[in-house]
DNA sequence: CGATGCTTTGAATCTCGTCAAGATGTGTGG
DNA sequence: CCACACATCTTGACGAGATTCAAAGCATCG
């Protein structure tokens, strides 16, 4: 049983210039943490593995504490739909249902904070300010799942690219224009943006024809120009 | 003042076929009923007219008592995703933010019980199980974005109208695979869809064509081959 | 019954997907 | 450290699906 909690992702990262808002976490005392950390177990996972599996029983919840994921979901047919991306500091697992909906797949090695699902749900109710956060992750969890709705409907490959990018500067922990090291694969991309590998792929090339980005390395983003990103990915 | 809430929409509709998980009113005590209805305020909305308005103040939410609308983001550019469509019994309006992030756009004339925010909010700490009915509208939003952003991101035009098909089948009062009354536009359903106006008015025209539905005028549809249907546009 | 808005259909164009090949990276064992 | 194998990424040619622009058919409502 881990002794102390990490309180905020910049704590792992080293990353104090992350704004995050919607964390677990949040505004929580001394006590408060400690009774949240003596219920949880760490788990350590590497990468391509599930911490959690699409249509398992839903007993655990999860808090990101190192390491980058995605959540997916996939069809009877193979179809794949990659809902999110996250990140350190991050909450997932919580549902209403008796089985999950989605799979959660490690990009990267990671280390996450498991609680049993009925204890968290217990101090949820215990501590107000938890709930609150639960609740307020909840609400930051749809609003971007709005935003994606909004760009699969209405914008074309090279805008969801850039749209994607935003996130990543937004969310990524240590992501900055100059250099941002995009973990997944260019299917992980497609499938997220709702395009094939090789819309990607062309996409990007020409993005950077453009002078908008520039690629060193397939996993190494650079962003020449951030206002003409932001024009075309933003979402609104 | 109202004197009395609509309990449940089949209330409404005269029709108690529609299981409603998701409703405000569920599992209250006659005496937290009363409370709500004192402070909720009728607003009656004719067609085309807004319940609330993107970028305005979000000081109220709504219950609705009746008529259908759409939710809608539209962007500075004028692109336009709805990304909801709404029925009688649901709520809407409660956000963390400040401002509303969309528009609630009526689609025939409606009634609706409008509370103040702050009110409702208080109320909502005072009842448990209106704070829980609240949680479990939110994560049944969720669950329909998520579908949504799942069609958007992998299916073709005809399976995207059969998910729509699916879902007003599901929540639309009165609705049977006999007949269904589209009360809304085809550039409605596009922007619902992602499609524009004339893929929406082809893409029905095929289905026609291969006696999956049929269209006996352009706002009634019949579900000729409902397992059909339930194949192309089922979300998993 | 005529006017307006909505819906359908047609033709050209464009974007994206599919299939296929080649290039680049990554990881492994020698 | 190199060589090889495998996975990932890129590029090309082609075709399918969706958009655009334009015009014609239908509803609906005064």
């Amino acid at each position: 049983m881990p002794r102390t909690l990490i309180t905020h992702p910049t704590d792992l990262t080293g990353n104090g210039t992350h704004t995050r808002e919607y964390v677990l976490f949040k505004e929580l005392k001394a006590d408060e943490l400690d009774r949240l950390s003596s219920l949880s177990k760490i788990k350590i996972l590497s990468e391509k593995q599930y911490l959690l599996s699409q249509y398992s029983p839903a007993l655990q919840v999860f808090n990101i504490a190192s390491g980058i994921a995605l959540i997916e979901r996939i069809a009877s047919n193979g179809d794949r739909q990659v809902l999110a991306f996250i990140f350190p500091g991050d909450f997932v697992g919580l549902t209403q249902s008796e089985h999950f909906e989605y799979g959660v797949k490690c990009i990267t090695e990671m280390q996450a904070y498991a609680f049993k699902r009925s204890e968290f749900t217990a101090l949820t109710e215990a501590i107000p300010q938890l709930k609150k956060n639960v609740s307020d992750i909840g609400a930051n969890v749809l609003a971007r799942a709005l935003d994606q709705v909004f760009i699969l409907g209405q914008k074309k490959a090279e805008e969801r690219l850039c749209f994607l990018f935003l996130q990543l500067l937004e969310r990524l922990p240590g992501a900055t224009p100059d250099y941002i090291h995009l973990p997944m694969t260019r299917q992980d991309i497609g499938d997220y943006l709702g395009l094939t590998v090789e819309t990607v792929s062309r996409a990007l090339a020409k993005l950077k024809k453009e002078g908008l980005i520039s690629i060193p390395s397939p996993h190494i983003l650079k962003i020449e120009d951030l206002d003409g990103v932001t024009d075309l990915g933003e979402v609104e």
